[in-house]
This record gives C-alpha cells, sequence and structure tokens, in this order.
DNA sequence: TTCTTATTAAAGAATAATTCTCATTAAGGA
DNA sequence: TCCTTAATGAGAATTATTCTTTAATAAGAA
C-alpha cells in the first residue's frame, strides 16, 4: 500500500492534533502492516526508523487515534486488542486455524443488512454500526 | 433463568468431563448472571457459596467450557473476556454509554444471511458462523 | 525568527487480567 | 473401597496496558 507522509499530515491537521513523528510513524505503520496489527506489531515495525520510541507512547497514540477516528479497534477472543487503518465500515473474516483476519467488504450485503433493520426496528435501542464477525477457516490455513 | 443443578451435571457427562463442585457453580453462575459476565464477575458471584475457590481453577474451568462448547466467549473492545452461556448463534447489541452487551435473536436476519452467503460464496474461505455486533444506544443509557 | 506555553513523549514503575507451577485433593472407574 | 489421573488451591509469574513524573517539542504569538 502506498503511503503518502503527507496525507497523514494533513489528517492530524484536521483532527486538529499535533502532528508528531511518533504519530506519524505509527499511523503509517498501521496503514503499512495489514491483517490488523497488534500494539506490539506496531512497535516492533516501527523500532526500526524510531528505535527510541516508548511502548507507553504507542498505547497513548493508538488511544488518541481511535478516539479522533483514524483508526479503529477490532476485537478478538484473544487478549490482545488489534487495529484497523480502514475507517470505512467493512466486516472481518477471522480464521479458526490463525490468528488471520481478513477485511471482507460487501455493498450488496450492506444493502441487505440496511434494509432489514429499517424494516424492522429494535425496541429501545438505536443502531450506529454493525460489524460482521465471519468465522471459518481459509483455504490456505 | 431457572437453572437446574442436574442439568448442568448432564452437560458434564454428556461431554465427557468430571463433575466437580467448582465447574457446576461456575457454569451456575453463568447461567444465572446475565449481561455476558467476565471472569471475575463470575469470581464474585461465587465466592457467596465457595469462599475458596481459586482464580486459577475459574479461569481453567472457563476455557474447559468453551472448549466443550458449553459457553462462548463474547469479545469486546476492552480488556476483559465476557462470556455467554447461550451457545446457540445470536448475536449482539453493544451500547456504546456503557458496558452493557444485549442478546439479539432474529430468525428473519439468519435467514436473509443464510441466503445471502448460499449464492455469494467467498473465495477461498469456509464460513463456520457469523455473528453481528450492532453498536448503538440504549433509550435507557 | 524567536519566545511561550500547552501538549506530547520518554522512562520506567504500577496495575489488571490472565497464565503457570507444583503440591494437594478428589472424581470416577476398577 | 482403592487407585489412578485429572482437577484444584495457592501464589508466583507473565503479559498487555496504563499511569506518573520529568523532559522535550510543536505550533501559535510576538
Ligand atoms: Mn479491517
Ligand atoms: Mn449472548
Ligand atoms: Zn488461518
Ligand atoms: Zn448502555
Amino acid at each position: 500500500m502506498k503511503v503518502l507522509i503527507e496525507d497523514i499530515r494533513n489528517k492530524f491537521s484536521l483532527k486538529g492534533l499535533k502532528i508528531t513523528p511518533q504519530r506519524v510513524v505509527i499511523l503509517e505503520a498501521i496503514y503499512k502492516l495489514n491483517n490488523h496489527p497488534t500494539a506490539d506489531n506496531i512497535i516492533e515495525y516501527i523500532r526500526e526508523l524510531q528505535p527510541n520510541i516508548a511502548t507507553g507512547t504507542v498505547y497513548k497514540v493508538l488511544d488518541t487515534l481511535v478516539e479522533n477516528g483514524l483508526i479503529k479497534k477490532v476485537t478478538t477472543d484473544k487478549d490482545v486488542m488489534r487495529y484497523d487503518g480502514i475507517i470505512e465500515n467493512h466486516h472481518h473474516l477471522y480464521c479458526s486455524e490463525c490468528d488471520l483476519i481478513e477485511d471482507y467488504k460487501d455493498e450488496e450485503l450492506d444493502k441487505l443488512l440496511h434494509n432489514h433493520f429499517k424494516n424492522k426496528k429494535i425496541e429501545g435501542f438505536k443502531i450506529e454500526d454493525i460489524v460482521l464477525q465471519i468465522r471459518g477457516t481459509f483455504n490456505k490455513c
């Protein structure tokens, strides 16, 4: 994936966030690493460029990015958080064999869901968004 | 919810698991506590009846129950695992305001999904099950 | 450009959830 | 009832994450 530093700096500006080398390199790492990296994956990747970045900083920045809607958390049944640089609504394929989580985009499905919940309201609950956790196995796994 | 100890003992038998007071009381707790308890919720609840149960035992038993399909894990974006005594496939309403997770059962939706994925196969992936994470806010929250 | 100040980062200690180790106990079959 | 083996208790260890303090720095003002 081609990642432009200038775009990243822009995103921070738009959110009124100070542009720090740490923030830039962390968001860049999330875009470049795929498969929904953990904080640790990100730290490992970054240490090449910024050997002195503090782990606390990485966690702090990740929180900031999530709060500002620049990244999303991806839930798993392990006890490590994983992060997603793709903020447009999409779904996930979870592998039962390994810890691969692949993106799954399906407009037709989204329309189906949208329609279903337009008719069938959930009593006492206002839907913000819906993410499908699709569990299964990849042929390659 | 009415929980019969005899039913619980039966479930263990069927899975070839030894029936221990700890296992019984933990599964009982999961059935009685609602809102998808954490290990800690369960420990707190149990300590009334079994003051000496070890936390390690609770985690161990929870793993065993999950492995044997007697309970399920429920993923959240917090770093505590939550457990579900309802093993039939169903979906979840996640509250954005608090940490309430409510069950959402919808046969019509399940049919819709089943149909959708019967036609539209995902290249290189075999679906085992699908859980919707429906995020939003409850009126009461 | 330099100055000022609030924000952010570094370092490492602290915490919280979970796992591990090992001695002891007890379930369930013989 | 006895034996074998799996399960539990106790507490130490580990892991992911958060917090605290101090030092550094980004960005707006002068
Ligand atoms: Mn994704
Ligand atoms: Mn549930
Ligand atoms: Zn896999
Ligand atoms: Zn709520």
